[in-house]
DNA sequence: GACAACATACGAACTGATTCGTAGTTTGTC
DNA sequence: GACAAACTACGAATCAGTTCGTATGTTGTC
């Protein structure tokens, strides 16, 4: 049995997807990206991805002298804690009210909804 | 054009459920319902809604000794506003990733899954 | 009128998250 | 070796949200 996951704050979810996306990477790396968004200090990235380190949310290898870090759960795992978190405290537990909210909050395109549409399908047929 | 909702915080989305599910209500009405479940002090509850009077997220009628308080903004409204931030923030903006994680953060009832497929298809024959 | 019950107002403490400056260490180059 | 560049460590300020104690005013009852 894995440990449940731990929710990130924003600034920590903002690091856990470069390194999704990226790989292991060090302060610098994730610090060049976070830029092109927002701009922060290095210094800043830094302190948050040694909290990270702290909390078990990432793990780092100090063997070179710029550490690298990488993520200790994955992407989908912190989705669906995230998700989950707002399906209690914002739609009563009613997944259905949530993903009809997903989909009018801006018109969906055709494409997409037929996307879903193969997704949910899917699912049913493993359910079966 | 009405003005775009405010994203409220954790314990002023749980006054607004009460507000919503119970209509226009005092203080002593909120922290009644909401001790159901956590905790809190009657000043903590009427300190959190008069925050929410300055923000705009509830209006006040002072005709009463108690003050009764209604909603000025709707529920689905702000699931959408909540939802939306959760989807750029964990989900770089994919509707597609964010119901496949709803639907398999735990396994979905096969009534779940035939009520958001009825609704897909809802929503499919709207925008045609 | 005195008192208890209950209402609002508001300052202040506390928390978690974020931000960054400064200090000190290591590395590479001349 | 001296210097500049780049790194980590860490204390401290700041901010939003939350919590609650205390002050103060109103109402109803005896």
């Amino acid at each position: 049995m894995s440990a449940a996951p731990i929710r990130p704050s924003d600034g920590e979810l903002a690091i856990l997807r470069v390194l999704w996306s990226r790989g292991p990477s060090t302060v610098r790396d994730v610090h060049t990206e976070l830029s092109k968004d927002r701009d922060m200090g290095y210094t800043t990235v830094l302190k948050l991805m040694q909290i990270m380190v702290e909390k078990g949310l990432v793990a780092r290898d100090e063997r070179a002298r710029s550490h690298t870090y990488r993520p200790l759960q994955g992407e989908a795992e912190t989705q669906r804690c995230l998700l989950k978190e707002l399906l209690h405290k914002a739609f009563a537990g009613s997944r259905r009210d949530l993903v009809l909210q997903a989909l009018e909050s801006e018109p969906a395109s055709a494409e997409e909804l037929e996307d879903i549409r193969k997704l949910l399908s899917d699912i049913k047929g493993r359910t079966r």
